[in-house]
DNA sequence: TTAAACTTTCAGTAATTATTGAAAGTTTAA
DNA sequence: TTAAACTTTCAATAATTACTGAAAGTTTAA
């Protein structure tokens, strides 16, 4: 084997740890960020089998997982004439990978908090009960910020790439 | 018991639950959100046991998460004069945590992935090869993404709040 | 010093989450 | 139809992560 090749295979194989390491620790179930990372470094789409024996996991493992994937908008399946088998195919495009998780998060995680702070925001109490107080403004302010991050993540989704690299910068002026 | 001290218990516990949810879903330790949640809403210190009797944990699990969530950054030990025990209170200010949060999870988990991107961007290889283009192409694009990330949260670190609060606002016209 | 009042540690265990693999299900082509 | 080629499901199990509780450690005051 050539050293070149020797060298990709060992960075491939690298990228697919960071990827499954930083997922986990993100909340987003290792192998599924592992599956991800394969498909993102892929030129062409991988059959079942071939994700299977690259990342050595189950057959069932890899469907659920592919399952998954395509629920968050970011592979798809994809079929070739004349064949039974089904070829995956990650979106390649990194702002559409952001934005594409950030919409999945803010439906799944965000969003559910914000209607439950809704309604403890609107709990009644006492004026003069540091408990009820306390408790108030600390659910309220949460509730705020929880709102402006959800706002500013619309916003994105909606946005085009260039807005975003462009808008960084002047936000900081 | 009277009816609006029962509404602010149930809010309370809400909160708690709330919480807990959000930061295991986001990769932070249920009882660890919730202990934070759970001092967040105390107008005075509490103190060991009170947490372990209001969640119902026990003294070691409390002691542990209380010092990682002083390792965040998030609570502090208070003494009081006269007396052994040690109090826990935790940062009121939503921005302040917000801020915290940021930092550390920046420093623990974004900064470390940046490094292997970085290591990752300057593999080189066949500039006729799709399997090496598509490895190079994915991973210095999500390396710009991360870095951006990167200098977007540092500042908003050292940035006040009055700052977030009138910039995302004219983020987006 | 002693001992009471407290905090910390960590081996063992429980709870949760992820994975396997084989059986059931589906599709296609002859 | 049949059966080969494939995909999906899910009960059982493994792996990981979190928690307990009792023992060890520390501090303070008398």
């Amino acid at each position: 084997m050539l050293y070149l090749s020797m060298e990709l295979a060992e960075a491939k194989q690298k990228f697919i740890e960071a990827w499954g390491k930083l997922g986990s620790e993100w909340g987003i179930n290792r192998t599924m960020a592992q599956v991800h990372a394969l498909l993102l470094i892929s030129p062409e789409a991988l059959t079942t089998e071939e994700i299977m024996d690259t990342l050595s996991i189950s057959r069932g493992n890899a469907n659920m997982t592919l399952r998954d994937l395509i629920g968050w908008g970011l592979v798809e399946k994809q079929h070739r004439a004349g064949e039974r088998k089904e070829y995956f195919f990650a979106d390649k495009d990194t702002w559409n990978v952001a934005k594409q998780v950030a919409k999945e998060r803010r439906k799944r995680e965000l969003d559910p908090v914000i209607k439950i702070l809704d309604e403890l925001s609107n709990v009644k109490g006492d004026g003069q009960d540091p408990e009820y107080l306390t408790f108030h403004k600390s659910v309220t302010d949460i509730n705020k910020l929880a709102k402006n991050v959800d706002k500013t993540l619309d916003t994105m989704i909606k946005a085009e790439e260039s807005w975003f690299w462009g808008s960084i910068v002047k936000m900081f002026r």
